[in-house]
DNA sequence: TACAAAAGTAAATTATAGTTAACTTATATG
DNA sequence: CATATAAGTTAACTATAATTTACTTTTGTA
């Protein structure tokens, strides 16, 4: 009776979907994780988180499935609800790196 | 004869953007200018990136132009494909660490 | 400064994300 | 195991992102 990890407290529902590596190369399902694992962590009702940022139910759980079939705007609202931001990486691969007349340093 | 910094080399037009400063805070503006930078410094044309990823070249300015309201399919198809990626990064305000039968650590 | 090539914009159309409302399934607890 | 509550699904509809085509503007260079 205990296959992935469930905690039952204080509230209600809680079936505990723990926090992804986020040391990991970033993929939507690790975003998806992410953003469920800390509305869960912060025990925050899918519906409640919806309708706060006014957007329906059926787009949140497309966000916390991974679907990447969804507008950036919605899920920077959600993870921005949630204290969650992205970082951009970048592979330096094909980069001219401070050449020419630049004054800002990059990366 | 230069506000901002331009490069004139090999090819033709290469309005050069500086890379923006990764370390800062996340924001929209900030993702659109790495895409521009990344894809000027490879000395790619947007038409043909676009064409390369068969999306719109509208769609594709929108993109640089840092409009949220694109779908997360098409930004993650840029970036890729310029060697960008995310990091996800949770704020760890909010959060049970490691409370319960958790086996995984998280962060 | 004229020319060429890339970037950016506009309008009409098409594709599809998002919404609403009702329903089904899963999950906790009495 | 019955019940309540949250999660997830479905279908019809609406809103809007994406595409296409053509045009305008910007920018580098000869």
């Amino acid at each position: 009776m205990n296959q992935k990890s469930t905690k039952q407290t204080l509230g209600r529902v809680v079936k505990g979907t723990e926090m992804p590596d986020l040391t990991r190369d970033f993929s939507p399902e690790q975003l998806a994780k992410a953003i469920t694992a800390k509305r869960t962590g912060m025990k925050l009702k899918l519906v409640d988180v919806a309708e706060a940022l006014t957007i329906s139910k059926p787009t949140l759980v497309k966000i916390e499935k991974g679907d990447i079939n969804v507008k950036l705007s919605n899920i920077l609202k959600v993870m921005e609800y949630l204290g969650l931001t992205f970082s951009i990486i970048s592979d330096n691969l094909t980069q001219n790196h401070t050449e020419g007349t630049s004054d800002d340093e990059w990366y």
